[in-house]
DNA sequence: TAATTGAAGTTAAACGTTTAACGTAAATGT
DNA sequence: ACATTTACGTTAAACGTTTAACTTCAATTA
């Protein structure tokens, strides 16, 4: 079982009869060789089968073409998707993706962060950081970039524009008649509560308050837990925004329990457009905060940090409305 | 910008009067020292800030501390419960996780495979990948662990019973007096084929036979795409079973546009029980495979494998039937 | 023709660790 | 009292690359 050694760029050298630093160079393909050198070693490497060592290569480079990106949870199809994006761009320029699922918390973000650090050219890093471990970040020294909240110290994001996206929806179901509209969401940190201020100032137009109802996190289970509150507590809402797809999946879900129809009884919306959205019974209205694009955008963001060169501070995507069937004029 | 460089294990040493070889053993905890000496280093490398360069240590000892993990898509909840399960595991160990989505295919999983194997202890590899590159991977001379599909080569593997969880379903069908059933699977390579045998072998006890359609590539859209095939071609049948969730729900979506009742008209079963499942209008009928298990043991047996233990070949998760509304006898 | 440039390769030092082999002094056994 | 072990540290050689500085020789320029 054991195999032999693997070939060394020193065992490629001598059997091309050249120096490591011509091998070297060869591979990295720093200079021009004579035909007789270059088919030598070529003949070599494939011969021998060699392959570089990259432990060795980062030493001395200081590089490990090896990003990070910590995101809250890989369930959630919304940060599926970003890691699908930073992948393909990552795959593109050859760099390989260390993902971290910080909701698997034993130590701490700041730990796992720091752990992570030593082993990647640039972090990207999710939304649900504390602010703490922020002052930290913008010292390592090496590139960051966030997606989904505000950038901070310097640090360059990517974010779709929540306020645009909430105010979309506000307007949509402004637009439907709707009167009571009720938002339940997540806001333990400032800039998750955009949404809540862009569904406020659509509504606020037609002169009509949100009814906000809080929850811990943003899950499927939390919908639906929230639902009865929401629904049933005093004069039922006749639109319900939830704080992202899943919310308002769950939402959906146990107010269908409850014997309501959607839309007719209360019309439900959520954010992410998860690809589930459309597959609904109904199928939900959604803002498509174009998650794979910030997924992308944040790779490339970073990879040009990572080059030194120099890149937009902030990149802002517009988040597109999805109407469907799940909000809906009740008189139709 | 520029932060100075990082201090070296030498800066340590310097600082606390001692040899590098000491504070390394101190840091790898492979020796006890004097109270004295053990309270300097321990003063020098929070004066100094000091971590351990991942790379070079990786270069004399020859691991990494990586793993790397390659899936299919991440966006498919199955295989984001399979990262969610590893990543817990790895974490535990101290391990990071090398991800990568090989759907997202420049240069074939070939050459993406021959690239991570490089940066990692170990690789945990999905189930669809070509015959001729599990040659290579039983060569390769790092620690292989595959998920979901059979072992060969003596690389051990891990995976759910999908005879036995077909099997459930078609005897759950059989049971609510279902005759016509069909199987809209996903069998291009063998051992994909084990939840076709398993629902055969169900209805075989009952005298009957699955219809089957095949489609090529397991997500929402393929199972729409096959649903008026299925549905409307011929007699109805009066079940149908999707390779997984997600065709499923594409199948269900489909069938409720076409306007038939779920479950009165055709009941609806799938395979991973997704989260979403169960939050369907109906929630889904589906086998829970064990994804996050499955994430788990594989990352567990890869461990030991990589620890040089003894680890049992094989690993063969028991699947559970959560039957639902979306299954149900038609005269409820 | 002599001086200058350029191209093709080499030498050797570094990168930051680990670890086998080796001291040295104190503790233990006989 | 002497040999042997044990505990605590050190020395120095690796590990597999890259790269600045250098050589050599041929081609170009003045």
């Amino acid at each position: 079982m054991q195999t032999k050694r693997p070939a060394t760029i020193r065992d490629v050298a001598q059997a091309a009869g050249v120096s490591t630093a011509t091998v070297s160079k060869f591979i990295n393909r720093l200079q021009r060789f004579s035909p007789e050198v270059e088919a030598r070693i070529r003949a070599a490497v494939d011969g021998l089968g060699y392959r570089q060592n990259p432990a060795a290569r980062s030493m001395v480079t200081g590089q490990t073409r090896t990003v990070g990106l910590a995101i809250q949870d890989v369930r959630n199809p919304h940060f599926a998707n970003i890691v699908k994006g930073a992948n393909r761009v990552a795959l593109a320029h050859d760099y390989s993706l260390l993902v971290i699922d910080i909701e698997e918390n034993p130590s701490g973000e700041r730990a796992l962060l720091e752990a992570l650090s030593r082993r990647v050219d640039g972090l990207i890093v999710s939304s649900r950081i504390p602010e703490e471990s922020i002052d930290w970040l913008a010292e390592i020294g090496k590139p960051v970039v966030f997606f989904g909240r505000l950038s901070r110290l310097g640090i360059p994001c990517v974010r779709s524009d929540g306020y645009q996206a909430a105010y979309m929806i506000g307007r949509h179901l402004v637009e439907l008649g709707m009167q009571r509209i009720a938002y339940v969401g997540f806001t333990r940190a400032r800039w998750n509560a955009e949404r809540l201020h862009g569904l406020t100032d659509a509504l606020a137009e037609a002169n009509l308050t949100p009814i906000v109802h809080e929850i811990d996190t943003p899950s499927l289970e939390a919908g639906e837990r929230a639902a009865s509150a929401v629904l049933l507590g005093g004069k039922r809402p006749e639109a319900v925004v939830g704080y992202n797809d899943l919310v308002a999946l769950g939402l959906m879900h146990e107010a269908q329990a409850l014997g309501l129809r959607i839309p007719e009884d209360v019309a439900v919306a959520g954010f992410d457009d998860i690809p589930v959205a459309r597959y609904m019974q109904p199928p939900l209205t959604s803002v498509d905060m174009r998650s794979e694009q910030q997924g992308e955008a944040a790779m490339n963001r970073l990879l040009t940090a990572i080059a030194r060169e120099e890149g937009e501070s902030d990149v802002l995507l517009e988040p597109r409305l999805i109407p469907r069937a799940s909000t809906r004029r009740p008189l139709d």
